[in-house]
DNA sequence: GTGAAAGCGCTAACAG
DNA sequence: CTGTTAGCGCTTTCAC
């Protein structure tokens, strides 16, 4: 049985060297060669062996997918558009994909250690690592080839990313609710701690503060993306009488529901909520949920022809590349009687 | 710098066999050498190549997690828990992880052609590819080494999976429906071309026969697991006066509570709903989902060792795994006020 | 216990 | 245009 590109340029009657050539389209090969060694290739079911290749060229064509374990935790993530995104941009440069994740059931060093150990990939796409990831530090140091989806750790520079742009996105749901007539605005946010957390609520800050509004420390409240976060956090702003919350996870809007109907008021009627993320389940819940839709798939597949722009060479230096984001309207938030526009 | 083995061979006096030895634990190493070679390789943070020792052991240390294009449009599919749950079995046996997933922009016979092309992977989880499968028979054909997560194609006997037990989850649910003390019971089913939404609908039919319910033709409308086969499937079932639903997928549940709605009647009072597979958003809904829960990352751990096994030459043979499920009662559907039990 | 030597299957100069 | 040769960085016999 034919195993290796030998018996290729065997049967050929050719040097193996001219079957790599013809394999890999190589310029110089006579076309009456090429030709019988691609039939014979085809007709002997030949698959030349990735790995020696990947040995003999220094590349494998792989990229890899990180996702640390601060961000596997969190449920708000679309992830699997990213994945299979990155997957479909990869597949179209010919590169493979393989996936390296934190459940935290890993120290995030030891995490860091193996995927460094693991030598099959030209490049890492790291999914925005919140906390102060070791591996982007690594990453950095050692030179390798990487981009961050998502925000990279504050003040970083000379570094590839793409992220959505928070404050405009904030600032939009804002504008949306005031253009609504609404009074007392709330905030539900994410953990402080982070970026996009704290861009959303200064979205809201600033556009609040642009209408003539004056800020209200108790209208602001720390969530952590989750359904519960959403509910308790609701029941504090319910004390203060806000008409309108902008509650900065999906996931938390629908907890911000689940409280406001408890307390027998109902969206949007009496309370208008919004959410962010736009996932899945916002179009699916009843009231459908007005939120903010992030371009995930563009998001992910530019990140990745970043990544592999790097790896062929074609680019000059670092690209910081922030995506605009959507208001998308559906059920739960008011409609004006008389809308001034 | 410190690149290669050579390197640290030469560093510490010994020649390149024994730093090999050292660094994978061979036993005719003196403890002396080991632990100088060992000490060295620390501190040059010297990382032995994957490439090159996956030619020379003829072995890559990686699977692959293969998702067919008929999988991977159906967004009923917990991707999620069985991607994170493979990648964390396969760490655990000190595997890495790829991934290919063809989202319906290739052949499927290309697809095909590409994984089997690139062999760096040792072997294959093949994602329950409900069609028939080119890659399925050519992985059979080849004697490459897989396991298939969820049900393999019909009649295919020597070959090792994982999947549920769908026709006792579709009995469960009846069951349930039945002590409740429905009398016309309607079920949505998913294609009746593929396997599990035969078996549902099997376990539909045995139990009602079983109970002592007549077999109405008409209470069967097949679905194909989206939101609006389950809305207008139940628009159909509401003419048929039933009580009761038993919708195959959550989804469908989802738009079968909403036609059931829009008629002016409520669930569970009015009708019992119950689903299949309690994804995410079937405790999210309200009411929140009665449905039928499958132990999707058991499956997932289950077929990723059985895969190991069988790369690391521990097994006997092709084994087939069947999992129960079980009935996750919420709030869609009816509470008897006399319950029998 | 350790070293020498022969691969693993392919690519890539360098001749010719 | 094609063959020869020398690797890519590691493992693994086989001697000693």
């Amino acid at each position: 049985m034919v195993k290796t590109l030998d018996d290729i340029a065997r049967l050929a009657g050719v040097s193996r060297a001219t079957v790599s050539r013809a394999m890999n389209n190589a310029p110089d090969v006579s076309e009456v060669t090429r030709q019988k060694i691609l039939h014979l290739i085809q007709e002997q079911d030949f698959r030349p062996n990735t790995v020696a290749r990947a040995l003999a060229t220094q590349r494998t064509r792989v990229i890899s997918l990180v996702i640390p374990k601060s961000t596997a935790s969190n449920f708000t993530d679309p992830f699997f558009p990213v994945i299979s995104t990155v997957i479909l941009t990869a597949r179209q440069n010919e590169y493979a994909f393989m996936m390296w994740m934190n459940d935290g059931s890993e120290a995030e060093e030891q995490f860091c250690e193996r995927i460094l150990n693991n030598s099959l990939s030209d490049g890492i796409l790291l999914y925005s690592s919140l906390g102060n990831d070791p591996l982007f530090d690594r990453l950095v140091k050692t030179d390798f080839p990487f981009v961050v989806i998502g925000a990279p750790p504050y003040g970083s520079k000379n570094v590839s990313f793409v992220n959505f742009n928070d404050i405009a996105g904030a600032r939009e749901a804002i504008a949306y609710l005031i253009r609504l007539e609404h009074q007392r605005i709330g905030i539900i946010t994410g953990p402080l701690n982070t970026l996009p957390a704290r861009d959303r609520l200064m979205g809201y800050q600033s556009m609040m503060r642009e209408a003539g509004y004056s800020l209200d420390e108790h209208l602001i409240v720390e969530g952590d993306y989750t359904l519960t976060a959403g509910y308790r956090s609701m029941n504090i702003l319910l004390e203060e009488k806000v008409d309108a919350v902008f509650a900065t996870s999906d996931i938390m809007a629908l907890g911000a529901i689940r409280a406001i109907q408890e307390h027998g008021l109902s969206v949007p009627e009496d309370i208008s909520v919004i959410g962010y993320d736009d996932l899945f389940v916002a179009s699916l819940a009843s009231p459908a949920l007005t939120t903010i839709s992030q371009p995930t798939r563009q998001m992910a597949a530019q990140a990745t022809q970043l990544l592999v722009d790097q790896l062929e060479g074609k680019w000059n230096g670092p690209r910081q590349v922030t995506l605009p984001v959507t208001l998308t309207i559906r059920d739960t938030c008011r409609i004006l009687k008389n809308p001034i526009l």
